[in-house]
DNA sequence: TAAAGTTATTATGTAGTACATATTATTAAC
DNA sequence: GTTAATAATATGTACTACATAATAACTTTA
């Protein structure tokens, strides 16, 4: 018999720790009794009686949910229900160095998605005042011409677009996709390739073309990417 | 003088535990000595002597970065970088009952940047299988007429499209949001509306149509959401 | 000599005790 | 009745001890 059948007719042994298992029920916990930000939570020495394991556990466990900001404590008055903040969480591992190539690729691709459904909510609250503003910088780029620069533009200008869309969470998330999009296309070899529609354009677009008008520019401005894409 | 700016001169002091303090220290070890995945990492003790601090806060620093899966450890072998599900750690906290709303307002629209933007990679990578199998789903709602069962096929079609993309992190990503979905579409008062053009029509332009059309398809389909936003 | 079995070693996992510290509650003093 | 001193409480940190699993080192045996 193989062993992959055995394995699976056993069932596997649970490797995870106690610290493992008191995360998970405590979350379960929180979920059950349906605690609201700000609902007081039992007291360590509580817990440590209710679940039967050491203050040692406990605490490796809270520490994983107080660093995701799901709770807080304060000394003497115990542990209160905290809101976490969804993206800070995902900030923590967002390392181009350790993420696979596959999974890059993914959030790459995942920037160009973002990008190209902008344009709706753009449409939707772009003021006279952030045209203007981004304007300024489709200008400033032309003046000077050294790579760091141009890059250092390029988000400039891409990160006013997700600004304008008044989407605090969208514009946060595109800050910490850059470095991840940064690293793809360096290890792409070629240069950094602009699509016949520049910064300069996309902006005239938006102050006197249609939203179908700006998604076009919008992939024109990005085709080199979606032609790498189409090349694997 | 305004007891903001007193503490604005002074500066606040760091209110950070231990813990904490580790935790960063380690995540700043790891990049700066640029371990990669599989490299085995030092010792708890070797830890505990070189930082000056007590095992038991070693511990839980080390034990949050396991939660993310940056790290693993294995008995006697000591502990080894990993890499870590970027999407596995958002998914801890996503839920519904604890963002605030403007948050939940965020993740909405977000979702609908991505619905907006699938486009491009959708026709880049859908074949005849995909397209037939989005067709049974769209065909399928027509018969049964519960509500329950009219969302889960709306779940089912759109997710498909996802799945459609070939890419898995943005698949992902979408099941996670749909319980915020499913809360943000339930809080609002209006019935589950459906634009003018719905399941069977869009993959009508999917076959025959271009991506232009796709778009605007879409933006149809999702219009009722568009038009809620519009009003706010 | 090589395979098999036994023992020792090592690093993590868990338990428990002790004390520091900050914050609240209580009591004492004026 | 307000202020000052004191006690009580819950978290933060340190330290010790031992269990356990995985490996290494060693011994035995065919």
């Amino acid at each position: 018999m193989a062993l992959e059948n055995l394995s699976k007719d056993l069932g596997r042994v649970s490797t995870d720790t106690m610290a493992d298992i008191v995360e998970l029920r405590l979350r379960e916990y929180f979920k059950k009794k349906s605690f609201k930000p700000g609902d007081p939570l039992p007291k360590e020495m509580e817990l440590v009686a209710a679940l039967g394991v050491s203050r040692n556990v406990v605490r490796e466990a809270l520490s994983r949910l107080r660093m995701l900001g799901m709770i807080e404590t304060r000394k003497k008055r115990g542990m209160l229900l905290a809101r976490p903040d969804v993206l800070g969480t995902f900030e923590r591992v967002l390392d181009p160095l350790i993420i696979d190539d596959s999974t890059l690729q993914d959030l790459f691709e995942l920037r160009l998605v973002l990008e190209m459904g902008l344009a709706d909510l753009l449409f939707l609250r772009k003021t006279d005042k952030d045209i203007l503003q981004l304007e300024k910088i489709a200008r400033d780029e032309g003046h000077e011409g050294e790579k760091k620069f141009r890059v250092k533009n390029e988000i400039a200008f891409h990160g006013k677009l997700y600004e304008m869309t008044g989407n605090n969470t969208l514009k946060r998330f595109q800050v910490m996709l850059l470095p991840v999009f940064g690293y793809v296309t360096t290890m792409e070899k070629e240069e950094y390739k602009i699509g016949k529609v520049n910064h300069v354009d996309l902006v005239e677009i938006l102050k006197t073309g249609t939203k179908e008008d700006f998604k076009a520019g919008m992939y024109e401005h990005l085709k080199p990417h979606f032609d790498s894409l189409a090349n694997k």
